[in-house]
Formats: structure tokens, C-alpha cells, sequence
DNA sequence: ACACAAACTTAACACTGTTAAGATAGAATT
DNA sequence: AATTCTATCTTAACAGTGTTAAGTTTGTGT
């Protein structure tokens, strides 16, 4: 049963065959055909678990997003900073630590497709953390944002620094503190602007 | 001399006609033979203005780029916003207004390769107006912050608000108006930050 | 024991980027 | 004015891509 016509769960092997390929040789090297051969099936194997590449995508995605939250969960562990700052590190950790991967789960090949329920879903508890730290920061003080806005601000600018980041258009240090230290520095702005 | 072997200004045709594949396919429409078969050359045409594939799509995103730079010194008009506000404007509409050609100059094809000085240079010419008017804010009221630090923050606010609009991961107004408004709101945590 | 359905293979299609070899024609040189 | 030169373009081919159709295998349910 093992080694023979039926795999088992090709379906989970194709994935994860798909990241490796994927942070070593780029989302360009990452072909159908190349998942297929180095899981040790046939060319065409996959499209029985996958409709198209897209779908095969779009599941990587939605563990990386997975993967994103949890990453986001266990920040709450830092406490030196702003519980802002802290999934502020944790947002843009993960994004230079998995660099193909996040690339893409915000880039454009899913982003011109109709995503599934699961895929919205995923994505948008990435969204929460972030949203509950920002109103309870709202809670505190009074400035006339709405709890949507700051949020969106929020994310905009954790979003845009993890992309400034990992495509060097802005320098980074490379002590792991000080790394630390530049994106809280760098998102400080918002804990500034909401209290 | 014109409808002959020799086209004259081949390498701008393709740039045009790139640009307008770009527009109405997306980037995964834009193949080298189909940008050819556009300009109505052979399929190895290009190769004798662009090294690669990689090579073109560099060329659009540097037009791009000296695009976007315009449409930043055009915001000056826009007077009812900060100046700040009015340049986040400026590059979140350019965002909204050329999907395709904003997901290719911060996508993942370039970000991959190693840029020519002009590109560089062409990418860092639309930071400079964001950096002058930040160090304006800064100069006016004291605030521990270094302009490095208070104009990454705000590129990455402005760039990332750009993303997660052209991606749909945030409702968006369909007034003009509020548009604007939206943005200017969005944005207008810098501006709190700084003052 | 048999039928069925899911999982897989093989073979083919049209398309892609890219290169080598040759054809053309305008510019430079004599 | 004739000739060479060189950039530009074409044709033809290669290996690789996503995808599908048709057929094989195999575990499962009857």
C-alpha cells in the first residue's frame, strides 16, 4: 500500500513538497510538474487533488496564514514592548523568516483569483489580534477613529514594512534585538497616534 | 522604411504594448511572444532589445516608477489635506488606478533580481518627496523620532494601505471623494504621531 | 466474487522563454 | 558608387510549462 499505486496522502506530501521547493528555488522553480517528480508521482498526479495550480496555491496560503496567526499567538509571550509592537514583531518576523511564502500569500497570483471561504477565512484571523489590541487601545483614550481605521492603519503599516523589508527597499539591521527594536521603533507611530 | 524589416523604434513599441497587455490580461497574460505578436514582429524580436523577459519587465516597472513619481508632484494641488495626506493620496490612487503595473513594480519578478542602477534610482525618487515632507514635520515640532525612522513608517502605511486595497482585503468607498477622505484618514496617524 | 469509485499513469496538446543561424537593410567606409 | 559592416529582425528549434483525455490500478462496499 505504501509504495505502490496509491499513495496515501499524496494530498498533505504535494504541500509540503510545494514549500520546500518553494524556499529553495522561489515561487519561479515552484512547477506543477516539479512538486509532482520530487514527491515521486506522476506529472499529472496532482490534478487529482488539486483542480489547477491556483487551488495548489491557494492551499499553501492558507497554512502559511495558519502558520502567520500562530506566530502572532505567541508574542504575547515578549513583554518588553507594547502588545501593539509585540504583534507588530510578530507580523514582520514571520515575514522575513518565510519570505516566498508570505510573498506568496499577499501576492498576485491569489490575489487575482476568487478565493474560497477557507482561504478568506484563514486570512482574516490574521486580521484579529490586531484588531482587538487596537481597540482596546481606543478604549483607553478617546480620539475620534473609529476602531475599523485604526485597525486598517495598523495593518498598512505592518503590512507595508514587512514588504519594504524583504524586498530591501529599506535597511535593516541584523542583530536580532536591534531588529527588534527597528520595527517596534518603526510602528511606534501608531501607539503615538492612539493615546 | 516603415512597413519593412527594420521597425525604427521597436523597443518603445514593446514597452506600449507591454504596458497595455499588462492592463487588460494581467501579468500572466504578458508573454514575450504575445507582447511580438502585438507589435507585429516575430516571437525573437525582443530578444534584440531586452536581454530577457526579466529585463522588459524592468524597463515597465522604472516607467512606472517615473509615473508614480509624477502623479506625487501633481498632489501639490490638492490643498484641503496636509501635505502629507495629500502625497499618501497620490500614491494610493496611482496604486488603485494601475493595479497591474503597481503589483509589478513591488512584486515578487523584480524583487527577485538584481536591479540596474536606474531602476534603483528611478524607485528612489518616489521616496524622496514622502522623505522631504516628513522632515518638514519633524523640523516643526520635536519628537524623538529620526526622519529615516518617521519616513519608513510612513512609506510603509502608505504602500501597505495600497495592498491591501488593490487586494481587496479592505472595503473601499466607491465616491471619489470619500476615497480620498478614506485614505487621507487612514494615513492620518503619521501626522498624529509627528505632531 | 464482483462492481464501483477514487487515485494514479501515460500520452498528448498548446503554450512558454530562450537561443542559434541566417536574412535584411540602413550606415559607414572606401 | 560599390563595398563592408553592424544592428535588427526572422525562422526554426529546444526544453520546459499547465492541463486534459483516456486508460490502469487498487482499495472498499455489496
Amino acid at each position: 500500500m505504501k509504495n505502490s499505486y496509491h499513495h496515501g496522502n499524496l494530498r498533505d506530501t504535494l504541500l509540503s513538497k510545494s514549500i520546500e521547493i518553494l524556499n529553495d528555488k522561489g515561487l519561479k522553480g515552484l512547477s506543477v510538474r516539479a512538486v509532482a517528480k520530487l514527491a515521486g508521482v506522476s506529472e499529472a498526479a496532482p490534478y487529482s487533488h488539486f483542480k489547477n495550480k491556483d487551488k495548489l496555491l491557494e492551499a499553501i496560503a492558507i497554512e502559511g496564514y495558519e502558520k502567520l496567526r500562530q506566530s502572532l499567538d505567541e508574542m504575547t509571550e515578549l513583554t518588553r514592548f507594547e502588545m501593539i509592537e509585540r504583534l507588530a514583531i510578530g507580523y514582520v518576523s514571520f515575514a522575513l523568516e518565510n519570505v516566498q511564502l508570505f510573498r506568496l500569500m499577499f501576492g498576485r497570483e491569489l490575489a487575482e483569483l476568487t478565493v474560497s471561504e477557507r482561504h478568506r477565512e484563514a486570512s482574516a484571523m490574521c486580521y484579529e489580534p490586531l484588531s482587538l489590541e487596537v481597540s482596546k487601545l481606543l478604549d483607553n483614550k478617546q480620539s475620534g477613529l473609529t476602531v475599523e481605521a485604526a485597525t486598517t492603519s495598523t495593518w498598512s503599516i505592518v503590512h507595508g514594512l514587512s514588504i519594504l523589508l524583504i524586498d530591501g527597499k529599506v535597511p535593516f539591521p541584523t542583530d536580532r534585538q536591534e531588529q527588534q527594536h527597528f520595527i517596534a521603533n518603526r510602528c511606534h507611530v501608531i501607539t503615538l497616534a492612539l493615546s
